[in-house]
DNA sequence: GATATCTCTGCAATCGATTTTAATAGACTT
DNA sequence: AAGTCTATTAAAATCGATTGCAGAGATATC
């Protein structure tokens, strides 16, 4: 493997001087410059990043915890995320934990060890306090995530307030019976959409009934399980809204075969808006995450912290959108007067 | 931050005896080593990888090059791939390209400058020759991508004997015009796809009609704006078989846009067997690829390169099945003898 | 003409862990 | 008691690029 040092030797300079070509320093002579990049051409050298990294004490690499790279609305954020990351010079080291605390903690030392320079947390198994500590001694940022009443650097979206903007649709589309199926109470924004469901409820005086809570795990599976309960509870729900699209779909399956129909016995609307959404029959009413904003906007902050800069804004909140596809039926009622009616991805 | 040597003050040793404790080397005295964790532990020493890394010359991580984290049969093989990384060690780089060439270019020199130890390539859009140059001069195996003629390293299925298979399915179900919707035609999976098309209709003497063929880009859109044409053909074929799931899926709206029924007036079947299939309706018969494996097997072929251990096979054919739900109908005719009922993923 | 300024280049230190080589103490042989 | 081993540890070289500092020469300033 030949390094800087033959390059210099062929070039007739000292290794100093093609270091500071390479890195495009001023105070370099045109001629020298020539010269050398003719001997980088020559022996087609390449200079070995593990040298440099070590010098620069930075690899120019973020790793991006998730619980789970197969899940599309994850991979979305990733993409958003590697974009800026590359735009930038970086590069991602993927940190897929299958929601294992042992895992998620390996990939946050990594930090520690210097092999990369910040972390981007999609996903949090661990201490609320342990968050905090580290965010306090290394860059991170949370996407989607987010601790409550600490000022922890966070991109993510309203979760409370959707999920009572879509309870709402429901019942301004006159059901009263609406079931309710969480995603995995462990994670906060799961709390915040059970905390917004039961505001719409509240505020529209519809009293709560436990028996069309259940608590899902995002799965396609669970989704339909939990629709299945909720049929047969009498007199059943006229409406589900579950905490994200797959369990959504879980629920249509689970509906169309008990011989009943979407939108006309039982309405469902979902939450993320996958690519899934329409391409089901009929078309899945959801809550649209900006899931490659969000990815760019933490990939950004990221990036601003690990070069030092001071952040604006600390929590950034990005806007939601309700998106009305055929899933709950049509109705004179129009919700912020625009209709999503794209057919395909 | 504090350094090994530091830890080696505290221990009273020098830092050679730090790096032999924390690598496990044998002759060192275990009251020595004791002395040395416990100032580990004090001082919360963590290795800085960088310097080791360099001092190794080995970063312990992989390059993986795919085109598009966000496609559902990738990011499955990309499972595979980081599964088995973690279980060895090491770490996994994502190289998403979008399908640029430079960027797919800018991946592969992260193996020139030794930032990685090795590199997969799912997706390659550069000449031939050059993989196959690369391939003599660093660790490389290709996922599913492959290159004629060249002893290059891959994991893959026969594509030719699969696309056959789904082909011979349709006919074995009495379908004599059968529409075909390649992927693009640049990437040799997809002209083996067709060659297995083409085979399949030769063997049964049924001839080929070139306006029953047309190009595709894996999308579901293209599956639709494809199916639409070969619905305007006179006669429109009786079945279809997509190069992918997300056409298949994008024909299938197609059909059921014109308001004809799957698979009453159209048969379709598809390839990949992604989790989408079980999800729309009629649930979609496909040809499945052990995706998960297939980064399994990939990985620890990559990782026996990196070893520098001799490898018994360099190419490795993996089984595709043929997974038989309703998008054609059913039959007498069973493929196999299994069949696949899940319903839900 | 002397000094200050600027441009360009080289030397040598540095990043922090690893590893080869050497050294020391003690045990064991003969 | 001298010589040979063995176990353990330290010292020093090393990985390869980067960068602070110094110095040489050229140009500008007074």
């Amino acid at each position: 493997m030949v390094k800087m040092i033959e390059v210099a030797k062929l070039a007739r300079v000292s290794p100093s001087t093609v270091s500071r070509v390479l890195s495009n320093s001023p105070y370099v002579s045109e001629e020298t410059r020539q010269r050398v990049l003719e001997a980088v051409k020559l022996l087609e050298y390449k200079p070995n990043r593990l040298a440099s990294n070590l010098r620069k004490m930075s690899s120019k690499t973020v790793v991006v915890v998730l619980p789970d790279i197969t899940n599309p609305f994850f991979s979305k954020i990733l993409q958003g995320l590697e974009d800026v990351a590359r735009e930038n010079g970086y590069h991602v080291l993927l940190g897929d934990t299958g929601n294992s605390l042992k895992l998620e903690k390996d990939f946050i030392d990594l930090v520690r060890e210097r092999f990369v320079d910040g972390l981007i947390l999609a996903t949090a198994r661990i201490r609320k306090e342990e968050i905090l500590a580290i965010s306090q001694e290394m860059p991170v940022v949370l996407a989607c995530e987010y601790v409550e009443g600490y000022d922890i650097p966070t991109v993510s979206i309203d979760n409370i307030s959707a999920a009572r903007q879509a309870t709402e649709h429901l019942i301004n589309l006159g059901h009263q019976r609406i079931g309710f199926i969480t995603g995995p109470l462990g994670v906060i924004l799961s709390r915040d959409r059970l905390k917004g469901y039961r505001q719409a409820l509240l505020l529209h005086e519809i009293p709560i009934e436990e028996a069309l809570i259940q608590e899902g795990d995002f799965s396609v599976k669970s989704g339909y399980d939990i629709m299945m309960k909720f049929l047969a509870v009498n007199p059943p729900p006229t409406a589900v809204f579950a905490s994200n699209d797959e369990m959504a779909v879980g629920a249509m399956k689970a509906i169309k075969h008990k011989g009943m129909r979407v939108p006309d016995d039982v309405a469902v609307i979902g939450f993320d808006d996958i690519p899934l959404c329409t391409l089901v029959e009929p078309e899945l009413t959801t809550i649209a995450q900006p899931k490659y904003e969000i990815g760019i906007q933490a990939m950004e902050m990221l990036l601003k912290i690990i070069k030092g800069e001071m952040l604006v804004k600390r929590q950034i909140v990005l806007a939601h959108q309700l998106v009305v596809r055929e899933s709950c039926g049509y109705n004179l009622y129009r919700q912020g007067g625009e209709v999503e009616t794209n057919i395909h991805t």
